[in-house]
RNA sequence: GGCGACGUGGCGAAGUGGCUAACGCAGUGGUUUGCAAAACCUCCAUUCAUGGGUUCGAAUCCCAUCGUCGCCUCCA
């Protein structure tokens, strides 16, 4: 298995059969966009594909709680800030499940690993790495020497274009914030250097050392973390742990476009929200989208990409639905898959295997061959990447005598009537397939 | 200004040095059907933004040009 890693600009082999993953997770401020899901089922698919390779994972996927538009929120609201946090943490959970998307081992919140978090800050500012200024507490960014190796700038580059403003409480103006003294009447933490809430970044290096250690076999997020998000956790890790690595490969994930050609955020006013898109099509067709394209190039979500998605995946779930007691060998496939998955998680490959699978055992099938192999296989891949193939349940009996009804008026030659049966089944999801041996339905 | 990504058929999207350029959607002609739907069989890019170069050979490597986008501020 091999993935491409930031850090190295490299594709690099997974050695190791230990594999503790963290992923950077959401703020709880609003109910999850599609651009969310996108990252959200990456993850998930590297996370079953490791398993499903034999690769024991542990994932860690943080909730960030404490946060200057959670505050906002809970004054628009008129509800506390943990209120608002709970509610968006429960929406993130309730959309991912209906994605497939597998929970992590463990989903840690900022405001319940505060401890940790005020430990970190004092452990940085004993190293001097860190200085408290007017109630606050700033990283030195100058402390170390190679800030700046994960997205490949270096601050005097920075300084001309920067568009971060003169802050006076600050040494240098590529600090960051690590501690932030906040006001009495707002939500705040009591700490050595007086009350306020973390900064964000220092959240994940807390967390991470918290639940999984001190160097991490992989780090993901969004491509948009990488500055300056995870390279102030590679500064604040690397600072504590005196250089050992903070994490060996970094997974990051293309960003999500609408069809202007710009990306999905909620400043822009042009965000999907999953749970809008669930009402309109299934899980398996929003996951079918993402992982038709490759997760490290950048996505558009056109007025048709999910309709289109949706269509592609009932050309599978028929074949699911054929008759299984036959059987007929399928050896490549499973290769083929493997092969496009071991290299960098290539889904859109992956993908096409599974449709060229598709098409052979609707070939057999049309021949009278066996099928049942393909199926099973068809399956198992179908579970590795995630997707939900639970049978439906059907009420048999009505749509049985409701056949055998236009059955009846078939032979009759009556098919204004017979065609009238098979709308009203339509509109109910239901479909009729007439064959030579008889009829039978599917759900659509 | 700095860092980075990308431009492949009507649309979406793989492939990144060598079989006839995957796959999905849409479309074409057929088989099948009472008609459909589905399925199957056909067809649908001599060509991979443009112009040079390297090579026996390039969509794939190099250079240039044009275009699009992301990050540098909260962001998956």
């Amino acid at each position: 298995m091999i993935l491409y890693n930031t850090l190295t600009r490299n594709k690099e082999e997974l050695k190791q059969k230990k594999i503790n993953m963290y992923v950077c997770g959401v703020t709880v401020y609003d109910r999850p966009h599609l651009g969310h899901a996108l990252s959200t089922v990456t993850f998930d698919v590297l996370h079953r594909y490791l398993e499903y390779k034999g690769f024991k994972v542990k994932r860690v996927q943080n909730f960030t709680d404490v946060d200057d538009k959670i505050i906002n929120k809970s004054k628009e609201l008129k509800i506390s800030a943990e209120e608002v946090a709970e509610k968006y943490i429960k929406s993130f959970f309730e959309d991912m499940d209906a994605l497939g998307v597998r929970r992590a081992d463990v989903h840690p919140r900022a405001t319940e690993d505060m401890k940790e978090i005020i430990e970190f800050i004092g452990n940085l500012i004993q190293k001097k790495a860190a200085y408290v200024s007017n109630g606050s507490v700033y990283f030195d960014v100058s402390y170390s020497s190679d800030y700046g190796k994960l997205s490949r700038r270096n601050l005097e580059d920075e300084i001309g274009g920067t568009r971060i403003e003169k802050d006076m409480d600050k040494h240098n103006s590529a600090d960051f914030a690590l501690w932030k003294k906040a006001p009495e009447n707002e939500t705040h933490w009591d700490s050595p250097w007086g009350i306020g809430r973390p900064g964000w970044h220092i959240e994940c290096s807390a967390m991470v050392r918290k639940h999984l250690g001190e160097t991490i076999d992989i780090h993901g997020g969004g491509l948009d973390l990488i500055f300056p998000h995870h390279e102030n956790e590679i500064v604040q890790s690397e600072s504590v742990t005196e250089e050992k690595p903070f994490a060996k490969l970094w997974v990051h994930n293309g960003l999500l476009k609408r069809s202007g050609d710009e990306k999905m955020s909620k400043s822009l006013g042009n965000s999907f929200d999953v749970r809008d898109a669930l009402s309109l099509y299934s899980g398996n067709s929003i996951r079918l989208w993402i992982l038709q394209s490759h997760y490290r190039q950048p996505s558009t979500l056109d007025d048709d990409s999910l309709k289109i998605a949706q269509k592609s995946f009932q050309r599978i779930e028929r074949v699911l639905s054929l008759d299984s007691e036959k059987g007929f060998n399928t050896s490549n496939f499973l290769d083929r898959f493997e092969n496009a998955m071991n290299d960098d998680l290539g889904t859109p490959s992956a993908i096409a295997t599974i449709f060229d699978l598709v098409h052979e055992i609707n070939k057999s099938n049309s021949e009278n061959n066996r099928v049942f192999e393909g199926i099973m296989l068809l399956k198992k891949m179908l579970l590795i990447l995630g997707f939900n193939i639970t049978e439906k349940n059907l009420d048999d009996n009505e749509i049985m005598s409701l056949i055998n009804k236009r059955n009846m008026l078939r032979s009759e030659k009556n098919y204004n009537e017979a065609d009238n049966i098979r709308e009203e089944l339509l509109l109910k999801g239901i479909e009729i397939l007439d064959s030579k041996d008889g009829t039978s339905y599917r759900n659509i």
